[in-house]
DNA sequence: GATGAATGAGGATTCATTCAT
DNA sequence: CATGAATGAATCCTCATTCAT
């Protein structure tokens, strides 16, 4: 009979002092392991040992708070998103100023919150294993792609409504907008890991460029004539 | 010590009599089949045996072709590659029409040659185990990005150098270009096929769509006159 | 995915509880299973299930201890040779007495503590693998062989420097007496177990009776003018 | 159903032209193979893929001769052994001179004629896997080691009753003069062939030592007069 | 007869999971 | 709670044996 599972707030900021065993965190410590190494290995390449010694616990440890390997991945990727689009939406219902900048700002905060942190693994994760896990796929597709989605949506509506942008289908330009921020996640955890330094995309610019194209194809060019 | 086979019945005839011989055939039946499994389940979640399953031979004659599994995955990547990108290379050589019509036909192309067969299985393979063959991964990128990207930068330098782009990075226009098209083959792999039918992504639209967005950004507006 | 153990009685109580825990003993106890069971059917004819079973564990633990079959068997050699020789050179040292009363104890106390024992195995394996470990057989003839050599020649020299024996190649001298260790070692374990009780040979008297022909040959006979 | 196995005289000089495959030789060469290999790795270890390859001839030919391994292996016992006793008997029924003279001359030829040859071998091979072959090593017990047995005791009888020899157990001496014979046979195929040249053991001189050293201790000593 | 491709039982090894301490 | 020794199902790989050609 597995004992309770945790549930805490992901943006924890880690108040304690650093020295003694702090027995609250452990689940936190094995599913920020758990996610490293999943994201690098894959979910039948990492071995639950491992997990255990990156978080300094035991390999039975592991398993007093996660009843298995299978629950343990499916807790790394449900902690790692659970509330984030929410807050991330309110965000946006509130923002003030065109368009195109709520694009720019949009771009530009999915990177520093998610692309550049540990959490931009999820998402090469989800791309990996989504065929050995299609509860956890629908899971993330609903909680995670679906949002982002009609998130995308309404700011391009919005542009669209405001006679910012022309014109056009917002679910494939949401679409549109995913790709490189998708494109951008795989790659950092995948060959872009495995490339020397000197050849490496700058992911700021990119996004930067990225967005720059995008918005330039989907403006109305009033300013143009 | 000898393997008794049908212990009990000593005199089945054993009417499947499966044991058919064709020794060049059977590696391209292998290396398909492992193909659409360690697609499907990632290199280290799938068995020997389905794959010789899936190919229709015992487990035994696939190590008769492949000295070891991690040799059939080395294997898988590098036929679905050989020559693919000289030949393409070679068709763009030769291109004649305006650059925006030639990105369009080499989108299109792509969807067609790679995104909507089974070769673009092969991406989202390297993206998902990369880190856990990083020679492949260099072999890869060397083999298939690399000149994808030499590729995509001579197209969009030929249409800056006819005036018909307005000038530009071209190294991270290619991968604006790249994006959508990775991130096509990742979906249509990983989260689309977990997805109702309902709600997919049309590929050939979303291409469209997409290339036409980039066109629109980076053309010089001829009606700007 | 999690083994199903128990698929009919789950609640099953399993009475046997044997999940003993001894660390400190069981790499002893399947060196000993080892050592029995690698010179009873070689070492590519037993199954390290076997191995673990005689030594009452499971095939896992095993590997615990010993990282492949291969380091099982060379830790079989190396700890049942290790030390032994040098106490015994010691021993020797300080004898006192005729050198033939020296000898005959010499091949009485070889018997009593390594042909009466399992240590006798050990010879019976190396004949046996020598050629399929040739790194082990180096090992053995330069802490086993030679040092066992020297011991004999130092006896036999001593022999010859007090004029109780005739001069002689002590090297080939101590061949001679190592022929009938060498053989008893081998016989008890090969052919002299698969032979009827009647007829087998009485170890303790065939090294007496060696010993007294050998040194017959070998000792000056001032007493018979 | 077995095709009929062979049958023939070990001693066979090959008479024929060495170019075309002459099919009536295969036995022979896959016994000789097998016998090779076997001394060498020992039944386990040997594949019959080797025996086959370095019998110039495919696996599948070597079933076509042996109905298994294991078959294989007892032909190879038989074969070898089949026969040579009979004719060494004989040999020493007519011998004419004194019975030290005998003992040399049959230790030198069990030398020449088993020690030196790939005979010898069979030795080794018998104990090894004696306790894995329990028939096999009754067989080579009562067809080898017994007539091996009766001919020594036989000869060491002649010399006490001529009064060569001083009375004695002969049943224990002829084991005195087999063990230097067992000794050298095991030495040869195991340890002696893991040793550098420098160290090497000469086989005619260790034979003669150890012939005059037992003779020496056997014989009546006629200058005690 | 000879071949060698195909087979699949068997064995070494790994690793998720359990549980006594 | 935490540990890590123990377990054994699962998996890769080998190789004796079969059999279509």
């Amino acid at each position: 009979m597995p004992p309770a599972r945790h549930e805490f707030s992901p943006a924890l900021p880690e108040p304690q002092a650093k020295r003694e065993r702090r027995k609250e965190a452990r689940p936190g410590e094995l599913l920020d392991a758990a996610l490293a190494l999943f994201v690098e290995k894959g979910f039948a390449a990492t071995r639950v040992e491992e997990v255990a010694a990156r978080a300094g616990v035991s390999k039975g440890t592991l398993f007093l708070y996660f009843a298995s390997k299978e629950e343990l991945f499916k807790a790394v990727v449900r902690e790692s998103i659970a509330g984030r689009i929410k807050a991330w939406n309110e965000e946006f219902e509130v923002f003030e100023g065109d368009t195109p900048a709520m694009l720019r700002y949009c771009m530009k905060v999915w990177w520093e919150r998610v692309g550049a942190t540990k959490a931009s693994g999820i998402t090469k994760l989800m791309m990996s294993e989504a065929r050995n896990f299609p509860e956890l796929a629908a899971f993330y597709q609903q909680e995670v792609v679906q949002p982002g989605q009609v998130l995308l949506r309404r700011i391009l509506q919005r542009g669209v409504d405001r006679g910012e942008f022309a014109p056009m289908d917002t679910n494939y330009a949401a679409y549109s907008m995913l790709a490189p921020i998708m494109f951008l996640s795989l790659w950092k955890h995948s060959l872009g890991a495995c490339v020397p330094d000197g050849q490496q995309l700058d992911p700021v610019k990119f996004i930067a460029t990225q967005t720059e194209i995008l918005l330039h194809g989907m403006c109305v060019r009033q300013e143009k004539k």
